[in-house]
DNA sequence: GCTAGGATTTACT
DNA sequence: GTAAATCCTAGCA
C-alpha cells in the first residue's frame, strides 16, 4: 500500500520547552517518523524533574544527561538489558516517553526489523516502537528536529489519560496519554 | 567493588 | 498467569 502523504508543518523547538505534561498530550495525533518509517503516535508518558518515577529525579548523571539537553533531544535509554525506549525531551529534567504508535509509514521495514506481520504488533509498545523504527543508543542525544527525526501534523484527535505503566513509584499521575479508541495502544485506558 | 532493580517483551504452563 | 531473557546504572559498603 501506498504511505500517505505528510503535512510538511516544521516544529520548533519552542514545541517542546515547556511542561512536559503538555507535551506528551499535544504529541498524540502527530506523525512520527524515522527515515521512512513511522506512524501516528496514539500513546506517550510524561515524566518531569520532579517526579520519583523519572530517571532524572536524583539530578543528572552519565545516563540521563541528554534529559538535561535542548529542548527536542532525543533521550534512548536501555530498558531491561535488551529493549530501547525513545523519549524526546522537554524542559530540562523533563520528558515524553513515545509508548506506541499506530504504523502507517515504511510497513515493509518495520515489519522486517520487527518479524511480526500483524500492525497492532508493529509499534504498540515503548520496545517494539523502538525497533520498529531501528531506533538504537546510536541516536541517543540527537535532535528530533533533525534527520533522520521527522515530525509531522496529524488529524484532531481526542486523548484520553490515565495512570503510567510499568513503574513502581509516581503512580498518582495521571501523565500516560492515548488516542481515544485506538487499536494500537500497548495497552486499554480504563473505562471511567 | 557489589548488587538490586528496572519507563519490557515473549514464550510457556 | 508466570517467568525468563539480559545488562548496566545507580546507590551503598
Amino acid at each position: 500500500m501506498a504511505d500517505r502523504q505528510l503535512m510538511s508543518v516544521v516544529f520548533p523547538a519552542s514545541f517542546f520547552d515547556r511542561d512536559a505534561v503538555n507535551v506528551a498530550r499535544a504529541l498524540i495525533g502527530t506523525v512520527f517518523m524515522v527515515g521512512s518509517a513511522g506512524g501516528v503516535v496514539v500513546e506517550t508518558e510524561a515524566y518531569t524533574r520532579d517526579d520519583p518515577a523519572s530517571h532524572s529525579f536524583r539530578g543528572q548523571t552519565p545516563r540521563n544527561a541528554p534529559m538535561f539537553g535542548q529542548p527536542g533531544t532525543a533521550y534512548v535509554y536501555r530498558s531491561y538489558g535488551l529493549h530501547w525506549c525513545m523519549n524526546i525531551v522537554c524542559q530540562p529534567g523533563s520528558a515524553v516517553l513515545l509508548r506506541a504508535l499506530e504504523p502507517t509509514h515504511g510497513w515493509a521495514v518495520m515489519t522486517e526489523r520487527r518479524g511480526v506481520d500483524d500492525p497492532r504488533l508493529v509499534a504498540s509498545g515503548p520496545g517494539r516502537l523502538s525497533q520498529a523504527l531501528g531506533i538504537d543508543g546510536l541516536l541517543n542525544g540527537r535532535s528530533v528536529l533533525d534527520l533522520p527525526f521527522s515530525l509531522h501534523l496529524g488529524e484532531p484527535v481526542n486523548v484520553v489519560s490515565g495512570a503510567r505503566i510499568g513503574i513502581s513509584r509516581g503512580m498518582d499521575r495521571p501523565w500516560r496519554f492515548g488516542l481515544a479508541g485506538s487499536r494500537f495502544l500497548s495497552r486499554p485506558f480504563p473505562v471511567p
